[in-house]
RNA sequence: GCUGACGUAGCUCAAUGGUAGAGCAGCUGAUUUGUAAUCAGCAGGCUAAGGGUUCGAGUCCCUUCGUCAGCUCCA
């Protein structure tokens, strides 16, 4: 006999079914539009198959190629499942990982005995097609763990993770023509389906994400409903690489790396060096009025501070290799260049007997830094070994600082939303394996970082085992051109440095107490900001930060000494402005300082020179022409250089 | 660091194992231009570096350096 189970609708409608319906068979009901346009059901919430039997009351919501992520989750998981069933046509030997949706697309991982070449994707790519076309259909069995011991008996990596599953897990195999995959779902109705994608890359990926594991190669891809969003995704991926720092800042002049000098390490332009420098001027301004001091410190210390702050052994395979200070008295004495700024700033603390009076101390400093990082990782300003970081170190009393805390968000607020305008995502970052100091302590840093995010109102996500070897931490994501997220803003919570220092300060009952301490770094560092600034701003920065300001232009030579008064006189208020009189045309000389993406160009013909009055023309404004006079002008690009405008010919 | 691809003029790219080219930029000259490329000429290279195979290597092989994508790592 068959039971009756209540179905209950998005709408709020409620229907009277047999047990043991599929959520396809309830679209069906409903209309076969939508049973057409189904893609996969909500039920009670969680993403089932529509042809997954339903057994008692719930909530069920019909899941279509208009219904956004989830939909294209499955979708994508579907399409990770086609490349495998293709590659497994094509190499038979090939065994199978993990093959999960990501944004935008999948990938699926393969242990195979040699690499795929482009060659290789073009051909699964095809087979793919065929599996697409024999619309074959997604089955889903519940299995026994012995049935799916011996149905992966050849797939060591897919037992290894069955043998992971607890013994309350539903363990369920998805198959499709030949194809079977230990895999939890859902998936479309059937290969045919997946109609739009495309393999876009492979390379090697460790299994597990482990570097002490064998390495698989992962195929990765991009799947969607509609040709357009293929093809809207594929244009934007072009559109990005237009952004790319690294091409901009060749176009632009901005910034070189140059093997003579090694990588990761950056030569700053004459063009980029100013955008930093607007850079530092803008955090070290508004640190002051935050109550911080500006200190400088050296690139270089004696080996023996870093083994006091802990930093050596736990952090040497980041530092350089030490340098011996040659002949004579300090022979034996080995150098480091430093990797970060606190120790330093902890001995500047430390110089003289501090009050609680004194607390908080806020010791501050751009401040150059070197790390070895992993060759591998480099990438133009984004991940450098020379690092430039906006550091600063907080000394103060326990029951100080969650204010503090509260203090560094709202200075990060004003830096990357207000000033900016960046989107930033925040995540609180807990105890790593690697890490120094007890439970307890940790346990208390977590609380008081927690405690401030909270009072700010802000919502964050949780990085589990992401902290600092010394301490937990809050982290800002600011995404790249192309989706990647980079860390910008970090605050960090210390309570290893001032045990290891011994670090005092004597309170109002007299005696000594530990002070706490802390590190943040708003921008990050400004080889990183620079590098998203110009992703940001695909080059075209704004009138604040741009290197070049304004571009001068004589229509003829007969106006060049007036056109050079011009220059002359914006330059003697400040503002970065270039004369361009070559022999060259007029059109000509108009295209390049667009090319160069400078905001104003200033032209000046004979009726300018007779009027005292500029031509200005405003990047990307085409030839809409503005004749002000010359003080009219400079009068308005004090104003908007003043005020920070991140758009052109606007003062807020 | 790992896996793979790649490295040719300042830049962007060509060159079935058989004399290294083009466009732009640069230099010289002519031209004096009113809002996105004026014309002509000239110069520019030990093909990343080092080794090997070959009558002959930009091209094939090896090593090193670097770049790119991803993994790991991270500001």
């Amino acid at each position: 006999m068959s039971a009756t189970i209540r179905i209950t609708l998005p709408d709020g409608s409620v229907k009277e079914v047999p047990a043991g319906i599929t959520t396809g068979e309830i679209a069906q009901q409903i209309g076969p539009r939508l049973a057409q346009a189904a893609v996969a059901a909500k039920v009670d919430g969680a993403i089932w198959d529509l042809n997954r039997p339903i057994q008692k009351d719930a909530r069920v919501e019909i899941l279509t190629e208009t219904s956004g992520a989830d939909a294209l989750y499955v979708l994508r998981h579907s399409s990770a499942h086609v490349l495998a069933t293709a590659v497994r046509q094509l190499f038979p030997e090939a065994r199978i990982g993990f093959g999960p949706p990501i944004d935008d697309g999948f990938y699926y991982d393969f242990e195979v005995p040699r690499p795929f070449t482009p060659d290789d994707l073009e051909r699964i790519e095809a087979a793919m097609r065929d599996v697409v076309k024999a619309d074959q259909r997604f089955g889903r069995e519940e299995v026994s763990r012995d049935d799916a011991r011996r149905r992966f008996r050849d797939d060591p990596l897919k037992i290894e993770r069955l043998e992971e599953l607890g013994d309350e897990e539903t363990i369920s195999v998805y198959t499709n023509g030949p194809f079977f995959d230990l895999c939890r779902g859902p998936h479309v109705p059937s290969t045919g389906r997946i109609k739009h994608f495309k393999l876009l890359h492979a390379a090697g990926a460790y299994w597990r994400g482990d570097s002490r594991r064998q390495m698989l190669q992962r195929i990765y891809g991009t799947a969607w409903f509609k040709k357009d969003d293929l093809e809207q995704y594929l244009r934007r991926l072009e559109e990005a690489a237009k952004r790319d720092h690294r091409m901009l800042g060749k176009q632009l002049d901005l910034f070189s790396i140059q093997e003579d000098v090694g990588p990761g390490l950056i030569l700053w332009h004459p063009r980029g060096a100013v955008i930093q420098f607007q850079l530092r001027r803008l955090i070290e301004d508004e640190v002051i009025k935050r109550g911080y001091d500006l200190v400088y410190t050296p690139n270089i210390t004696r080996e023996e501070l870093f083994k006091r702050s802990g930093h050596l052994p736990l952090y040497e395979a980041n530092q350089f290799p030490p340098m011996a200070a040659g002949a004579g008295e300090a022979e034996e004495v080995r150098y480091r260049a430093k990797p970060m700024n606190c120790p330093f700033h902890i001995l500047i603390y430390a110089s003289r007997q501090r009050s609680y009076r004194d607390l908080p101390i806020r010791l501050a400093e751009v401040a150059n830094v070197y790390r070895n990082e992993l060759s591998g990782t480099l990438h133009g300003l984004l991940r450098v070994r020379g690092l430039s970081m906006d550091d600063a170190h907080i000394f103060c009393r326990e029951d100080q600082i969650e204010e503090e805390i509260f203090q560094m968000l709202d200075l990060t607020d004003f830096v990357l939303r207000q000033v900016f305008s960046f989107e930033y995502r925040l995540d609180l970052a807990t105890r790593p394996e690697k890490k120094i100091g007890d439970d307890a302590q940790w346990e208390f840093a977590e609380k008081a970082l927690k405690a401030a995010l909270d009072r700010r109102g802000l919502t964050y996500g949780m990085d589990q085992g992401g902290g600092a070897f010394y301490g937990p931490k809050i982290d800002v994501k600011i995404r790249d051109a192309i989706g990647r997220e980079w860390q910008g803003t970090t605050i960090q919570l210390d309570y290893q440095l001032p045990e290891r220092f011994q670090l005092e300060y004597i309170g109002s009952d007299n005696k000594p107490h530990r002070p706490a301490m802390m590190h943040r770094a708003i921008y990050g560092t400004l080889e990183r900001f620079v590098g998203l600034l110009i992703e940001q701003f695909a080059g075209a920065f704004p009138l604040w930060l741009a290197p070049e300001q304004v571009r001068v232009l004589s229509i003829t030579d007969a106006q060049g000494p007036a056109a050079k008064a011009i220059h002359e006189r914006l330059r003697a208020a400040g503002v970065r402005s270039h004369m361009d009189e070559r022999n060259e045309t007029l059109n000509y000389r108009i295209r390049d300082a667009e090319l160069q993406k400078v905001p104003y160009m200033a032209v000046v013909g004979q009726r300018e020179v007779d009027q005292g009055t500029v031509a200005v023309r405003t990047r990307g404004a085409g030839n809409k022409q503005e004749i002000i006079s010359v003080d009219a002008f400079l009068e308005r690009l004090k104003r908007e250089i003043a005020s920070r405008s991140l758009e052109l010919g606007k003062t807020p």
